[in-house]
RNA sequence: GCGAUCGUAGCUCAGUUGGUUAGAGCGCCGGUUUGUGGUACCGGAGGUCGGGGGUUCGAGACCCCUCGAUCGCCCCA
């Protein structure tokens, strides 16, 4: 490479060959399974003006204040290139009133930025797929959407993935969990990592997940949010597990899952490798492949109404770690051209068979001597030999019936 | 932002305690062989050893700086 090449920034990545297939393949089938379950599809714009995610998503979060790509405009506008879906799909359902349709199934997919450092399964250009349930209060959409979820990921083929449910509560609930969870640490403070008594003071609820056996001894027995819970909170909890269980959704409480951003309220929910497994292995440091929850209060902090939502989001680069190899589109038919005075003539043939719907490519140059070899290294089903006078047999054992009936007349 | 490991042909890597013109396999190009066939052999193109400084008679190897990559922490999909 001459260093007079221009590299591509940190972080993003140019995904070609197999990687490229099982990308295509995890799209491909959420298209599918969105379809199956009457999602709408939608496209947002790639930048929006950067309030649309400091409010939503919160200034205090990391997200917000630390790992947003945001530049100013011509006109000195503050944009940013979104860090996630929600916040500007939020924004969508209220400008073009799409409350008129509610609830509201959207669903859809492309590209994130957040700058951070890279590493397995963490990108700054990074890719997800999203759905969401907008204008639906009912714990049936979470329940939905959870089925949906589900479904797609055994539809890709993942295994030794697990659900992880919580709930937090709603506004009063968490905010009384959070006071007493501030409360139980406060009096331990000096034996938490240094990371936690950090957290303390800016998202005490993310104490819960530390990774520091310092803090694992207290996580055990700090509150939980089932103590603060509200009777409505309760019985919403209850309604979307009998759902996930009557939908046959295999689930996981997991009472000390939290989500980094403000506005989550209610259900919250991860879908993580199992430990040990194939999947976790894959993934290295990140677990979680795809995860959400409901976000009642965000439409409000757009300046919209009350207006309650469910969402998740699942990075396509991780699920892609997950689905294995695709094998691609069989060859089933390479022409190959054993004398270049035969040239017009293996361009027909070859324009015949695509217009025929045959998956087929041609070998027309370089040595001669060699273009068999070349041609046998794609594993063709079979081979087309073009001379000078055109073509004239072919070579190949697993040759499909319709091809063998299409060249019958060629010769 | 912090930490660890690593940067030698297009790709995967060798390069012995620092010592002549820096190598292999694969891939690419050409040739010979074979001739319903992914064979074997021969040859060719392609490297300022990430970049800059230093130590030394001598650096791809050692030291410093820098850039980049990978993995981890934080955080997240």
């Amino acid at each position: 490479m001459s260093k007079n090449t221009p590299k591509a920034i940190r972080g993003t990545q140019d995904i070609f060959g197999p990687d490229a297939e099982s990308f295509a393949f995890v799209v491909e089938t959420f298209e599918r399974v969105r379809k199956l379950y009457r999602f709408r599809r939608a496209e947002m714009p790639v930048f929006e003006k950067t309030e649309v995610f400091s409010r939503a998503i919160g200034e205090t979060t990391d997200v917000v204040s630390k790992e947003m790509y945001s530049f100013e405009d011509r006109s000195e506008t503050s944009l940013t290139l979104r860090p996630e879906f929600t916040a500007g799909i939020a924004r969508a359902y209220l400008t073009n009133g799409w409350q008129q349709h509610a609830p509201l199934k959207l669903a859809t997919h492309g590209p994130l930025f957040r700058y951070e450092r890279p590493q397995k399964g963490r990108y700054r250009q990074f890719h997800q797929i999203d759905a969401e349930i907008l204008g639906a209060g009912e714990p049936q959409a979470d329940v939905e959407l959870l089925a949906m979820a589900d479904q797609l990921l055994k539809e890709l083929g993942i295994e030794g993935v697990t659900l992880h449910l919580n709930t937090l509560g709603d506004a009063e609930s968490r905010d009384a969990w959070r006071a007493g969870l501030i409360e139980y640490f406060s009096a331990v403070e000096g034996e938490l990592s240094e990371d936690s008594q950090e957290r303390l003071h800016k998202n005490p609820l993310r104490i819960l997940d530390s990774k520091d056996p310092r803090d694992q001894a207290f996580v055990a027995d700090a509150p939980k949010i089932d103590a603060y819970l509200s009777d409505e909170a309760l019985a919403f909890f209850e309604s979307v597990t009998r759902g996930l269980d009557a939908a046959g959704v295999k689930w996981k409480r997991a009472e000390s899952l939290v989500r980094g951003l403000d506005y989550y309220r209610h259900t919250a929910f991860e879908f993580i490798p199992d430990e040990g497994s194939a999947a976790a292995d894959a993934l290295g440091s990140q677990s979680t492949v795809l995860g959400g929850g409901r976000y009642d209060g965000l439409m409000e902090s757009l300046g919209g109404p009350s207006t309650p939502a469910v969402g998740w989001a699942a990075g396509i680069e991780r699920l892609a770690m997950l689905v294995g190899e695709r094998s691609p589109e069989p060859l089933e038919a390479m022409v190959l051209l054993e004398d270049d005075a035969g040239l017009t003539k293996a361009t027909q043939l070859l324009s015949d068979l695509r217009k025929a719907g045959f998956v087929s490519d041609m070998i027309a140059s370089g040595s001669k001597k060699k273009r068999y070899d070349k041609a046998v290294k794609q594993d063709p089903r079979a081979i087309l030999r073009v001379n000078e006078s055109g073509y004239y047999g072919y070579a190949g054992d697993a040759i499909d019936p319709a091809l063998s009936e299409f060249l019958k007349d060629k010769v």
